[in-house]
DNA sequence: GCTCGGGCCTGCCCCAGGGGCAAGGTCAAG
DNA sequence: CTTGACCTTGCCCCTGGGGCAGGCCCGAGC
């Protein structure tokens, strides 16, 4: 390019290089405050900004951060990465938390946008529910009283430590899971108790006596019964949203003439660190006769 | 409910109002200062803000609606409409701008991130490319000189005017687009041309002689063509992201050995105002030989 | 050299949607 | 009656700028 040398020296003014980088003047002093793109040349006499036209690219860049919603210290870490793939990671990683955060929006709007309509008609073709049959299984529990917002944090710890327990008792034989034997809301905090199947039943009822009552410890052998589930995606694990998996299931139920025969619960099938937002995750079930 | 009537009589103070909702007592200054939820009762002497235990519900409404970060006014606004449809629609037409805004988000994060991680490699999986045959066709076309932030509101002016004058040609006789002879961005103007194909070239020259010069337009009769192109979603129609579609193809001919044979142009074959922001709606082409 | 219009400078107030803190008034239990 | 928890208003803070005021500065024309 003949005008490449040009192009580094020849330098704008504020106004002209606002009118190239499609920002506003404004902006580019806030920036160059924040040293997020500082002019090439200050005049130390009338404090006038000069930039260079070669940095009108990374103005831009900067400009379409923004138009994601980045923050400008995010943007920074991203200008500093300069063009490379340290850069697109940070920007894989800021737009992956966006949308995981949208996609858990995107459900509790599904789910409010129901429940103000009047909701039976909208959530029912929402949700499939079939039943499957699931056989006897050892398990060990561990139960709690907790409210709904300190129960993800719950359900994780307490399935990590049962989880972890399991390797001493055969290993984990099934799908953990999280049955509730009262409501669990922002109101009324259960409880709840977090279960995960076992393969040596005699094994557990050692650990149980080891671990005796620091934790509402129990060892059950749960019967093989039959389940109406549906369901979920990672997103829809939130309350509470995860309410209207549980009423369609309920209404299904109650469309059959079958009666839940237990607490309703939900099974983690997937691992839940390796999955997206969008992936299915989680089985809300009731035991039915 | 035996507690119905005392939980309309049963006045709570903020804090316990506030931790009833999950709110921190000052939303709830804010919200009863803005008209949103104003409390039961306000002493006057002291004034104490009390609640009813039955605005609790109310209050969990505001609070999962600015989950979806929906701004206080148009809270108002659903609070206002009540529970029912006209709610309803009123969160539906919010969340459904939220998706579009985030799809148009989300295409021009992967178009940059595939630009920052060196792209060749990253964009050549994400458009599929195919060639079709077009027939000879007679067109009545706007010409104009627009930089890219103009470029939509020209596009949906120009091919409006040309799809209500194609009334008096015969019809719309194929898929309107619009082509590009020189780079069109923030920075060069074109120009670009919006042709709409009509049935009767006769009555097309008649009317171009009659609309004179007022707008560039002309009318031709273009030859059939092999176009290679490759199918975007409304929200990839956007600039800047359109960009990676144009180079995608660009890309791909130049694997084939193909050349283009003339500019490059963009067809849009859907109702605009009828399809969401993930649905196909626009070829972005080259004619090639 | 002078002037004039437009461009640029800093500094201040504004927006949403609160968080945090201070100074002071209130309420209820002991 | 005291004490501690709770409530009130008011002020400053955050982000990412928009808008305006008052004051310099720059280049072109005369």
């Amino acid at each position: 390019m003949v005008d490449g040398p040009e192009r580094n020296l020849e330098l704008l003014t504020i106004g002209a290089f606002a009118a190239r980088a499609r920002l506003s003047a404004k902006a580019l002093r806030l920036y160059d405050r924040l040293g997020l793109l500082a002019p090439a040349h200050v005049d130390e006499a009338t404090g006038y900004r000069y930039y260079r036209a070669g940095q009108v690219e990374q103005a831009r860049l900067v400009a379409m951060l923004r138009q994601l919603d980045m923050p400008l210290a995010r943007i920074a870490e991203v200008v500093a990465a300069g063009d490379g793939p340290r850069a697109a990671d940070l920007l894989g990683t800021y737009w992956a938390d966006v949308e995981a955060r949208v996609a858990g929006q995107r459900t509790l709007a599904e789910y409010l946008r129901g429940r103000l309509s009047g909701r039976s008609s909208e959530m029912y073709g929402k949700f499939t529910v079939e039943t499957v049959e699931t056989p006897a299984q050892a398990v060990i529990c561990e139960k709690r009283h907790t409210l709904a917002d300190e129960l993800p944090a719950w359900i994780g710890a307490a399935l990590g430590r049962l989880e972890e327990a399991a390797r001493e008792c055969g290993g984990v034989a099934g799908v953990p899971y999280v049955a509730y034997y009262a409501e669990v809301s922002t109101e009324s905090d259960g409880p709840a108790e977090a279960c995960v199947p076992v393969a040596d039943e005699a094994a557990a009822r050692v650990w149980a006596e080891r671990r005796g009552r620091a934790w509402e410890t129990a060892v059950r052998v749960e019967p093989a019964r039959r389940l109406a589930y549906t369901r979920i995606t990672k997103a829809q694990v939130a309350y509470p949203q995860i309410l209207a998996a549980f009423e369609a299931v309920e209404e299904w139920m109650a469309a059959q003439g079958l009666t839940p025969t237990g607490p309703g619960r939900e099974l983690y099938f997937a691992d839940w660190a390796a999955t997206g937002p969008e992936d299915l995750v989680c089985d809300v079930a009731f035991p039915v006769s």
